[in-house]
RNA sequence: GCGCCGGUAGCUCAGCUGGAUAGAGCACGGGAUUUCUAAUCCCGCGGUCGGGGGUUCGAGUCCCCCCCGGCGCACCA
């Protein structure tokens, strides 16, 4: 019978310092080792056995590959810390796999013998390299991650892009932690702001299409949108002109509980007021909103030009996420979906969750998780937002049998979800505990906010367009003997790009707001994708130059260059479960960056192929291919392309 | 008014259950190297971690107050 076995850690100061989740492999067998050394030591030198005995990676390695703090153990044991870290040190030192081991100030700093470093490594990475760093910390769960979710009114922009990035990011993430993921998509596709874009088109465009324009087809419908909200704008100017009175009516309103402002102000905030709450009496408005109930009892010719520019907006956004390397599992549109949930409301009233109120209005009470009563079906008896969402999250569960749900939206919608997730758990779901909003922070330029009702947005596939002639530069710039074709230099310059935009909006925190320069985006040196494909593409050059490494000798490697290598690839596994616990990918970008820091000094510092010692070139191709490897399973969770050659 | 999220180097960002001199990249200054693909490496410059209290052997990290920025608190989505 075992006793209860404490886990080995390897933990580290800059993305990575946690708990390392794998059993039975090359790196935890010599880490649970050492950690089993230091509790024997423990044990016999003052009778005592911490259940945690953590090895971080020192934040200055020339301090020693791993360090114990025995201030942390000194909380459990109660015992000096300098006290314990002299019998760690006296303990450990100079038995394997540990060379030396020393106290200093309250740690202990171990450098390990560099062949059972990099026979550990060897194990890990290099018996089975796909599944190198996965976890089972998920194992059994069945999620689905909602993402991306875009309005068929409008092409992708930048903050799609973030979503999209980060959704499909996350799902690698989850599933390389051991769950069965799915990827969903719910289109926004009907309501009244798809009725601006599609009269927008009626009564502004000259019956255009993308074959009449040669224009991508969403891009056609982001158009009439733009030019509805123009003349709307127009018309909004037009009609706050003629009628002055009713702003003199709203001003005096105003001023009794504001303090006196300058006219102008006062001006431009009744007239951002009125857009909204006047919109039916301006008579694009009423126009609009007529067209909505027309869609709404199936008018055959608003159906019909519904579906045509939906048409195309599908379209569009299919190529979009082909380019994006985007694809989902079970796809939703809003229009199946919109009068769901109504009848679940109903059945909740008669179970008591929900309350019909004096006014015919059906709402819930949520004070008592501080979320005050929320309305779910009006007094007319239709549905709100929630209403709908309620709906879906059910149907998603029932249709796909998952225990968890997982949206990615932006975090402006955080308290929409706190409430539907009570909601959900009040009406007795058993998968209502396990519901997460991924809720990210915006994405800025430096110059501010993007303006999508004007049209001042970053394109999602401009922004593309314009890294991949930059990457197609770049990459002619390489070529200075013109051995590549056309074909050739734009496959290589599109996965630049993409690999680029990808790892930009994924190594900044999710739940950060992030400022991005679209300038800054098409360098490639930094800290940037660029920089992490090249890393690979060097190592896989010389992997493909120098036959094979499955001779390499570990006990041949010990420059400091190798051996912090190895250190790094120890780590990944601790970083893609770390990712997966916060949900987010940005552990592993910067995991990999610290990882191409490494690489980089490595091939500065030690030669390869041009090593005379066939046997150094042998061990160091193989630890190349351990890198190669990290570098494959910390990219392709990112959903990063990689190049054999750039 | 109430609530949530941010404020770390000139700029963009790391910094995990509090732990050793707060780290990268960009920019700037210098140097290496004409390369196993330089989309590289090294050195330097640069920080009262928004401010002030407190807890602790130890605070960027925890607690309280304040300032600044953003977002919520709809029978909109």
């Amino acid at each position: 019978m075992s006793h209860r076995r404490p886990q080995a850690c390897l933990e580290r100061s800059a993305s990575v310092r946690t708990i390392a989740p794998l059993a039975g492999n090359g790196v935890e067998m010599l880490l649970e080792r050492i950690a089993e050394m230091a509790r024997t030591a423990l044990a016999a030198a003052h009778g005592v056995s911490p259940a945690h005995v953590a090895l971080d990676l020192p934040e200055d390695r020339s301090r020693g590959d791993l360090t114990i703090n025995a201030f942390l153990l000194a909380k459990e044991v109660r015992i000096a810390p300098p006290k314990l870290a002299a019998t760690l040190a006296a303990a450990l030192n100079a038995q394997h796999p540990v060379d030396t081991a020393t106290a200093i100030s309250g740690y202990v700093n171990l450098k390990l013998q560099p062949q059972a470093l990099l026979e550990a490594l060897f194990t890990e990475v290099l018996t089975d390299p796909a599944a190198f760093g996965r976890g089972q910390t998920l194992a059994g769960r069945r999620l689905l991650v909602e993402f991306s979710a875009p309005n068929t009114n409008k092409p992708l922009h930048l903050g799609h892009m973030r979503n999209n990035f980060l959704g499909s990011s996350t799902a690698a993430v989850l599933d390389y932690a051991g769950a069965h993921v799915l990827r969903a998509n719910l289109f926004n596709d009907r309501g009244i702001h798809i009725c601006k874009s599609m009269l927008g088109w009626k009564r502004f465009m000259d019956g255009a299409t993308p074959e009449s324009t040669g224009q991508k087809s969403d891009h056609l419908v982001g158009d009439c949108y733009v030019r509805f909200e123009r003349e709307f704008a127009l018309e909004v100017a037009a009609y706050c002109d003629t009628n002055p009175e009713e702003f003199a009516a709203w001003k005096t309103q105003r001023k009794a509980t504001a303090a006196v402002e300058e006219e102008a102000t006062l001006q431009r905030e009744w007239r951002g007021t009125f857009r909204e709450e006047g919109f039916a009496r301006i008579p694009l408005g009423a126009e609009c909103t007529e067209m909505l109930r027309a869609w709404e009892r199936n008018d055959s010719a608003v159906r019909t030009l519904w579906e045509m520019m939906n048409g195309w907006a599908y379209a569009g956004f299919e190529r979009s996420y082909a380019d994006l390397g985007i694809s989902f599992d079970v796809v939703y549109r809003e229009s199946d979906t919109w009068t769901l949930g109504r009848d679940l409301i109903l059945a909740g009233l008669e179970q008591g969750v929900f309350e019909r109120r004096a006014d015919g209005a059906v709402d819930i009470d949520l004070s008592a998780e501080k979320l005050g009563r929320k309305v779910v079906l009006r007094s007319d008896g239709t549905s709100v937002y929630m209403t709908q969402d309620i709906g879906t999250t059910v149907l998603k569960a029932s249709q796909n049998n998952v225990d968890g749900q997982l949206w990615v939206v932006g975090d402006e919608q955080k308290h929409h979800f706190a409430v539907l997730f009570a909601i959900l758990r009040r009406m007795g779901y058993a998968w209502a505990s396990d519901l997460h909003h991924l809720a990210y922070g915006m994405v800025y330029l430096p110059e501010g906010r993007m303006k999508s009702r004007e049209g001042k947005v970053v394109d999602a596939d401009d922004l593309l367009a314009e890294t991949t002639a930059l990457a197609a530069a770049e990459v002619r710039t390489r070529d200075s003997e013109q051995r590549l074709d056309d074909a050739e230099v734009q496959r290589r310059a599109a996965a630049v790009a993409l690999a680029s935009l990808r790892f930009m909006l994924l190594k900044v925190n999710p739940l950060a707001s992030m400022v991005f320069d679209p300038k800054e985006s098409v360098k490639f040196d930094g800290d940037t994708g660029a920089r992490v494909l090249y890393a690979y593409a060097r190592l896989r050059s010389m992997l493909d130059a120098g036959g094979s490494s499955a001779t390499g000798d570990a006990a041949l490697l010990n420059d400091p260059a190798e051996v912090n290598l190895a250190l790094t690839l120890f780590a990944f596994p601790a970083a893609a479960a770390r990712a997966a616990r916060e949900y987010s990918p940005a552990v592993v970008a910067n995991w990999l960056l610290e990882l191409v820091r490494d690489l980089n000094r490595f091939y500065d510092r030690c030669d390869v192929l041009r090593s005379s010692d066939a046997a150094l070139r042998a061990a160091r191709l193989r630890l190349c291919a351990a890198a190669a490897t990290g570098l494959e399973r910390g990219t392709t969770l990112l959903g990063m392309p990689l190049l054999q050659r750039m």
